[in-house]
DNA sequence: AAGTGGTCTAGACCACTTT
DNA sequence: AAGTGGTCTAGACCACTTC
């Protein structure tokens, strides 16, 4: 039997019926993962289309040499993904339209620079402070404990966009000034060996004081989008605490949903 | 060796080390199913702690008389809602916050009933009309084909808080008046058979105009939140389009975010 | 009746973490 | 060295859908 112990075996299936997919037994990367990637960039390059069958999973592992349940994990990924449908008795196929973005916990900053908007940010505050009572009950550390509070003014080709006002437990990360300039926080937990792994959001709208609009560089009562939210790693502990206020006329949230099987 | 013939069959593990669980394999229920729900029903009553360990995988599934990968995909489906963590080489534990409630593709009715805030809804439109661009476009049907627009107002203990308009294939659903009067939209969609899957939505804000205003009961410049969706069955075809307007005094948006792995 | 995915088993070897 | 989860195999029977 082909174990991990045949080194770079590669195996390439037969071409009839789909797309050619090529394993490599040698390779750090597990087979099913290989194979749900392959699976991924046939159908976003169009060789699988909306609504094609994939062949029975039988056939499927016969002709990749590999065991059902492998063929299954691949495809359940893709599943979870929302790329494939799974129907009994019918066969699996590629989802009918073209939705492929996934529901991330968004970072405004990657988001504003995927989007060619060239965003940068002035830092306003960064210092430690005694935790006031809503951010102590979020970030789950005592009131009056230490947390450092960063907040931030984001722009997109040099004007206002958002006002950012984060909290941190305190030590959690160091908060290098020039590095928050030109990078997002999220980026900035993450190189720190920081897993984010969900986040519970508050999405509300409100109208802008006088002050906040001169800031923004908005009128008096114009339309602002305003975000409370708190971000737990991997491990459940809550890593972060923010509350943001958007200027309405130049940004929206725009993400995915998906219903939970 | 036990399999589904063998009907009426209960299992219970001893409570060496953890929570009591009883299979029955006579059930329809698959049994990494069963588990999964009864680990997610010890956790949410606390018999499970946060931090705690669950115990080795080859443990558990000796202890209750199934396979490990049986045991291992009800693990999974707790790791993907958030609520366990793995880690390769110390275990699984409970997840460390209370972050329970799921991310869902929200149902305005069902997210106020829930809070116990005695929505009613007025059918101010429900007509079949010539799609406009931006609708075609959405639901991936030809400019000017038919479309069932339907226009309601939501309200809470009897005072609005949002303006719906939604456009949906004709056809797909009967729209009856009064069933709509008393239920959500995406409840009678479901009822109809059509299983939702995923949304794109887009959420922002601005100031309510005049005669806005006046429909919602709020002052003119009063801020309000927007909400664009348009939402995909499980096969990925457009269902439903829809723009909506909340009264931001009354109404937030509150949702939870996966990090996708 | 034939074909599909859904579930389940009883093993195996591996990589990683902790002791 | 010992213990954990991560991956993988080669089967099996079942429920559902379609013909």
């Amino acid at each position: 039997m082909a174990r991990t112990g045949d080194r770079v075996r590669a195996v390439t299936a037969p071409a009839i019926g789909g797309p050619d997919f090529t394993l490599d037994r040698g390779s750090p990367v597990p087979l099913y993962y290989q194979l749900a990637q392959q699976l991924e960039a046939a159908i976003e390059h169009g060789v699988l289309a909306p609504g094609d069958l994939l062949g029975n999973e039988v056939d499927l592992s016969v002709r990749l040499g590999l065991s059902r349940p492998t063929v299954r994990q691949a495809i359940q990924s893709l599943v979870d993904k929302g790329l494939l449908v799974r129907r009994r008795g019918v066969g699996t196929q590629v989802v009918h339209s073209q939705v492929r973005r996934p529901l991330e916990l968004s970072s405004l900053y990657d988001d504003l620079e995927a989007a060619g908007q060239e965003p940068s940010t002035r830092v306003v505050r960064n210092e430690t402070v005694p935790a006031p009572a809503d951010v102590a009950a979020a970030l789950g550390i005592a009131e009056g404990g230490e947390v450092t509070v960063l907040e931030r003014l984001r722009l997109t080709h040099g004007r206002p966009v958002a006002l950012l006002c984060n909290y941190l437990p305190t030590g959690l990360l160091a908060l290098d000034g020039a590095r928050l300039e030109s990078t997002g926080l999220y980026r900035l937990m993450r190189a720190s060996g920081i897993t984010l792994h969900s986040a519970r959001q508050t999405v509300g709208a409100r109208t802008a004081g006088r002050e906040e609009a001169a800031r923004l560089d908005e009128r008096e009562g114009a339309a602002l989008l305003t975000m409370r939210r708190t971000a737990y790693d991997d491990t459940g502990r809550p890593v972060e605490y923010g509350t943001h206020v958007y200027r309405a006329s130049r940004y929206a949230f725009d993400f995915q949903l998906l219903v939970r099987g």
